[in-house]
DNA sequence: GAATAAGCGAGACGGTACGTCCCGTCTTAGC
DNA sequence: GCTAAGACGGGACGTACCGTCTCGCTTATTC
C-alpha cells in the first residue's frame, strides 16, 4: 500500500544541481551569497522547486555540506595505511590547514553561527567530529598513564591554536613547522 | 599639525545615540534585527549619518560592542592591583569568554574576513594583540627557564582552546573549570 | 501568435489600484506628490510591481491620466451623432482644455521631451493624432476648394493658438468664447 | 545712518558665476538637474552662499533667465535697423525657433510650470510678452481697419502654431516656409 | 486510453532593507 | 559679515531577496 506517491516523482537531478549551486555560492560568496535566489539562478531551476525540498536556504545548506563530506573520507585512507600516527596526522593538517577554501568554509560557518547555530553544528558533527576522533587515536598511542591531564584538552589546546592562527592571524602561518611544535608540546604533556 | 579639518565637526553626541541603539536592537533582536534602517529609526538619526561614520552594520556593531564592556579594562585592574596574576587572567577570561555578545562579535568578524579582512585585523591589532601582552606578562612570572617551549606558543595553545569551544563548540561551555584546566595545562608546559 | 508568455500572468486589478492611486495623489499634491514610494503605499502595492509596468511615475500618469479620461471618447460621441460639428468640436475643447490635470500632462511630458522624446511622441501618435483627424474632419465640411489655404496649417493655428494659451499663459482663459473666436477665423481662412 | 552694512559686502562676482552655472545645469539638465547642490558644485560655491541669496532654486533659476534675457536685447536691433517688418520678424523667428537651447528651456520652462509657476510666468513677461509686442508693431502696419479679427488672436494663432510645431511636434521643421506659410494666412485674416 | 496528481520553470506579488542622492537647515574655521 | 566645508534629519530613489502565489506544461500513476 505504501507504494510510490501518485503523481510526477521528483526528479534525483535536480537535488544535485541545487545542492552543487548552494555549495559553490557558499564557498564563493557566503551565507549572504547563498540565497535561495542565486541558487536557484545558478542551478536553473525554479525557487519553488528548491522551497519544495527545503524550508529555508540554512536548511538546504545543512543538507549540502553533509553530503559534501562524504567525497574525501580521511578515516579510510589511514586505515589502508596501518594506521595514524604523528606524521600522518601532520600530513593531514598541513594539507588541510593550508588549504584556503577550507578556511573560507569554517570562516563563514563561524560567522554564520549566530542566526544560523545547525550550520556549524552539522559541520561539526560529520566533519570535525570524526577527525578528532582519529586525532585521539593518533595522540593515545604511547600516554603515560600517570599524566596530569585527560587527552581531549590536549586536542583542544592543538587544534584550537592550529585553528586560532588559521582563523585570527591569517597572516602568521600554520605551516609543518608550527604544528611540530604544538604535537611536540602536547607530546610533552601526555608524557609520551 | 594638520588642526581642525574644516566644516562642522561630527556631533560626539550622535555617536553615542547610534551605538546605544544598536547594541539595543543587537541584543533585542540580534543581527538580523540591527541593520542600517532599525538603528536609525531608534536613534532618531538619518541613515546618512550612520553611513558616514561606519561602512556596515557590522562595523558599527563591532564598535559598539568594544565600547560597551562593562568589564573595567584588565590593564587598569591589574595595574591597581599589584600586577596580574592567574587568578585574574581567569577572571578577566570567564567575563569575556561567557558573554556571548562577544561571541557573536568574533564570529561576525571571522566569517567576513574572507572578503573583509581590514575589520578583524583592526580587532585584531587594537583588541586582542593588548590582551595578548597582559597574558604573556601573567605568565611570565615563574616561568623555568630551562622549560623547552616558547611562551607565545603556549599562549597560542591557551587562548586557541579557549576560543575554539567558544566558536566552533559553543555548546561546550567555556567556564572557570575548563579554563583552570588549560591554565594549569600551560603552567606544566612552562615548568612553573 | 506567439501564446501566453510563461509565469504567472500580470492582475489587471493591480493596474487599476496603481493608476487610481496615481491619479488620486497626482490631483491632490501635484507632481510631487505622485512619487512611486506614496503611489506604492496608497494602492498597498510594492514599488516593484509599479516599476514592473512603468519606467517612471512620469510614464505612469500619463497612462493613468489617459485612461482616466471622464469624457466620452469623441469617436464614439461624434459617430452617434451623425458626425462632427464645430459646435461638438467645441463642446470637446472646452472639456479638454479646462481640465487642469489634462494642461499638467501635457506640460510634464513636454517638460521631459528633451531627456524622453518617446513619452511624448508616443502621447502624440496615440492621443493627439486621433483627434487631430477628428478635426479635420469637422473643419472639411464646406471648405471653399479655392480657399487659398491648406487645412492643416489652419488646425496648427487653432490647435496651437489654444495650447499656446493654456501651456505659456495659463492665466489667460481658455474657454468657449476664445476657442469660438479661433473656430470663427479658422472658418474665415476656409471660406466656410 | 542706511550708509554700508558692517562686515563683508557680498562678492557681486559670485551671483555671476551661480547664475551661470544654473543657467548652465537648467539648459542642460531641466529643473530637476538645477539643484542647488549641483549648482553650488558647479559654481565652486558653498550652499549656504546661495542659500543666502535666494529663497530657492526657483528663485534663483527666475533670475538667472531674466539676466540672461539682457544679453540680446532683440528690441534694440530692430530700432537700429529702422523698424519690424515681416521679413525681419521671420528672421528673428527662424533663428529664435531653429535653436535647440531656446526649445529646451522654454520646454523646461512648461514642464516645471505646474510646481514652479512663477519661473514660467518670469519668463512670459521678461521674455514673451515684449518680443509679443514687437511682432504686433510688426504686422499693426497696413492692417484693413474692418477686419473682423482683434491682431492679439491672430498673433495667437501665429505663434501658437510655431511653438506647438516646436514643442508638440519636433519632428516637423519650423522653418523659414512654414513660417512664411502663416505669416501670410495672418496677413489675410487681417486684410493686409 | 483518460483522468488525476504532482513536479517543474517562469515570473507576479506584498514586503523589508539596502546604499545613494538631494533637500533645506545648522554649525564650524578662516578671512 | 561672509566664505567654504560639511554634518544633520528627512524623504524618495531604484534594486535585491524574501517567501508565497499562480500560470502553462510535463511526467508518472491510477482507474
Amino acid at each position: 500500500m505504501t507504494g510510490r506517491s501518485r503523481g510526477r516523482p521528483r526528479d534525483p537531478q535536480v537535488d544535485d544541481l541545487i545542492m552543487k549551486a548552494a555549495l559553490e555560492l557558499f564557498v564563493e560568496q557566503g551565507v549572504e551569497g547563498a540565497n535561495v535566489e542565486r541558487i536557484a539562478k545558478r542551478a536553473g531551476v525554479a525557487k519553488v522547486t528548491i522551497y519544495r525540498r527545503w524550508p529555508s536556504s540554512e536548511a538546504l545548506l545543512v543538507q549540502a555540506l553533509e553530503r559534501a563530506r562524504t567525497v574525501v573520507p580521511e578515516e579510510r585512507l589511514w586505515a589502508e595505511n596501518a594506521g595514524p600516527s604523528d606524521e600522518r596526522l601532520m600530513d593531514s593538517w598541513v594539507t588541510t590547514l593550508g588549504d584556503p577554501r577550507y578556511r573560507a568554509v569554517l570562516a563563514q560557518l563561524i560567522g554564520s553561527s549566530t542566526s544560523h547555530p545547525d550550520l556549524l553544528a552539522t559541520y561539526r558533527e560529520q566533519y570535525l567530529r570524526p577527525r578528532r576522533r582519529l586525532v585521539r587515536e593518533a595522540l593515545a598511542a604511547g600516554v603515560d598513564p600517570e599524566a596530569d591531564v585527560d587527552i581531549d584538552t590536549v586536542i583542544d589546546m592543538v587544534v584550537g591554536a592550529a585553528l586560532y592562527r588559521m582563523l585570527v592571524d591569517p597572516g602568521e602561518p600554520s605551516d609543518r613547522d608550527y604544528l611540530a611544535k604544538l604535537v611536540h608540546q602536547a607530546n610533552r604533556l601526555l608524557g609520551r
